[in-house]
Parts: C-alpha cells; structure tokens; sequence
DNA sequence: CTGCATTAGGTTGTGCACAACTTAATCGAG
DNA sequence: CTCGATTAAGTTGTGCACAACCTAATGCAG
C-alpha cells in the first residue's frame, strides 16, 4: 500500500491525468487536446462565445486562454475577431471546419465516459456532485 | 446549467485543479510546488528512493521527475546520488534540511483533506476507491 | 469634457506532463 | 567473452496552468 493511496489529492490528480490521457488517445486524429476540445464542445453547444466567457465557463484566464484559442485559430477550427461594439472583446467562433468535426467529435466525452465506466447516469451525476462540492469548498477557502 | 457541468471530466479537471490551488496557498512559505510536495511525502514515509521507484509511486516519467527533482535539490530538500551497484540508478535522499521540514509541511495534505470536506474517513475511502477504479478502467482501456 | 479607475485580452516567465529521442550501464544468449 | 537487447535516467520540444505584468479601450465621477 502506497502512501500516496490514503491521499484524496493523489487519486483526484491521478484520474484527472488518467482521463486527458484517455482523450489524447481519442483525440489524436484530429491533434487537438482535451482543453481545446472543451473550447470547441462549448462553441457547439452555446455558439459564439468571448475569451471571457471561455475563461468563465472553464474556470481559466486570459493568459491559458489567449494561447491556446490562437493554436485552434491556426489549426483552421475557429476564427477570432475583435468586437466592434467594444473593442476590448474578442469573440471566438467555429468555422466551417470547425462545425463540421462535431458529429464525429462531440460524442468522445461520452465515450470516456463509458470507458471510465460512468455510463450509469446516477452514479456519474453522484460523482459530479461530489466533486463539485469538494471545488467548491477548496476555492470558498481562501 | 453549463455544457461542462454534465460532464464526468471536467469535474475532474476542476477539482483536480483546486486542489494544486490548495497546496500551492499552503506551500507558499516553502516554495514547494504540489508534485514537489509529494516527492517528499514517500521520501518521509518510505525512505531513500530512485528516480524510477518515485515514478512508479506517482506515475510519472523521468522526463517530469528528472528536472522536478533537480529543482528540489537546488532547493537543499534532496540529495541526487548515481547508485554504485548500478550506475544507471539515481538515488535520492533527504537532507537534513528536507527531514526538518516534516513536522511542519507533512500535515497539509491532512489540512486539504479537512478543507475539501473530506475528513471523515469513510466518506474519504470511499471516493478514493471510486476514483482509483475509474483511473484504473481508463488506463486499462488501450 | 477630463482624467483616473476598471475591464478585456495579451505577454512573459516558471513549472508540470508527456512524447520522442539520446546516452550510458547492465544483462544475457550464444 | 562478446555483442545486441534491455533498462535507467536525462534531454528536447510542445502545450497547458498560472502568476505577474502590460496595453488599450471603456466607464464614470466631478
């Protein structure tokens, strides 16, 4: 038994890696990593968004942000543009391209999902809440 | 209700990354870095390590531990020494100064843990074992 | 209308995480 | 004993994560 068995923070960091490793796998035919297919899977579901509301919904700044988005912009799945009613936005949209990998892409966190097996819709809503709780806590602490 | 919020993944990469924002808080005063932290952990429960029997304990390559623990020896928490019996094998050790930090820093995880809402010791298991299998059917999965 | 505070996004620097590769030591079949 | 295979660790290059800082546009008090 290792020590790092007892450790709550070990097996979270542990899965987390398990699982980007799963989409990197997934992903490879498409070379795009999992925070970028997040960005892509929010651009599917909500359209158009802003730096600001990618960084809103997943928790990251500008200065993960900014980067990665120009490497889906160089990869030809998104366009940026900067706002003309307020110059300091830049709002970020899927291109043809784009749009089109969702049929194909999109279901990927499902398969991850039955891969991890959480297909079980209570168990995976069980597990999500709880770990959002645990999120929660950890960012009210300080 | 974000797109994100139905997915197993990203409460994973969530929770994953308020608990490194946890530790680094707590580290600051030592400039400890969350994988650094547990470097030392299985150096004061377990002893003497090489750079293999660490990467087996946290899953890492020794392309992230070789520097990691170059980083840790610049520091003065570790020693590095090539093995005489085979010189292929890195052993690290801790130096005084790194077995004097124990008393002080092995705790945090316990503290993250209570933070986190997770002191009770059932409740604690059992989200390790949930997570352990999942990591465990992802890696398995190719 | 002016000028300072705020806001959005970008840049720089550090440290992981990991793939792909290199180097050097050890092992082991013949 | 020899030499090709294996093993341990290190190096290089890419991409995230995040702190600290910068720039430019906007907002707003006076």
């Amino acid at each position: 038994m290792a020590v790092t068995d007892e450790m709550v923070c070990f097996s979270l960091y542990s899965a987390a890696r398990a699982t980007t490793q799963a989409y990197r796998a997934l992903l490879e035919p498409w070379g795009l990593t999992y925070p970028q297919y997040l960005v892509l899977a929010i651009l599917w579901m909500e359209g158009e968004q802003t730096i600001g509301s990618l960084g809103d919904a997943m928790q990251l700044d500008s200065g993960t942000l900014s980067p990665l988005v120009r490497r889906l912009e160089q990869a030809g799945y998104v366009v940026r543009a900067r706002s003309s009613a307020d110059e300091r936005v830049v709002t970020v949209g899927l291109t043809d391209t784009g749009m089109a990998l969702r049929t194909e892409v999109a279901p990927v966190h499902t398969r991850i999902a039955a891969l991890a097996g959480m297909q079980d819709d209570d168990q995976r809503h069980r597990l999500i809440a709880e770990l959002q709780q645990l999120t929660a806590r950890l960012q009210h602490a300080h």
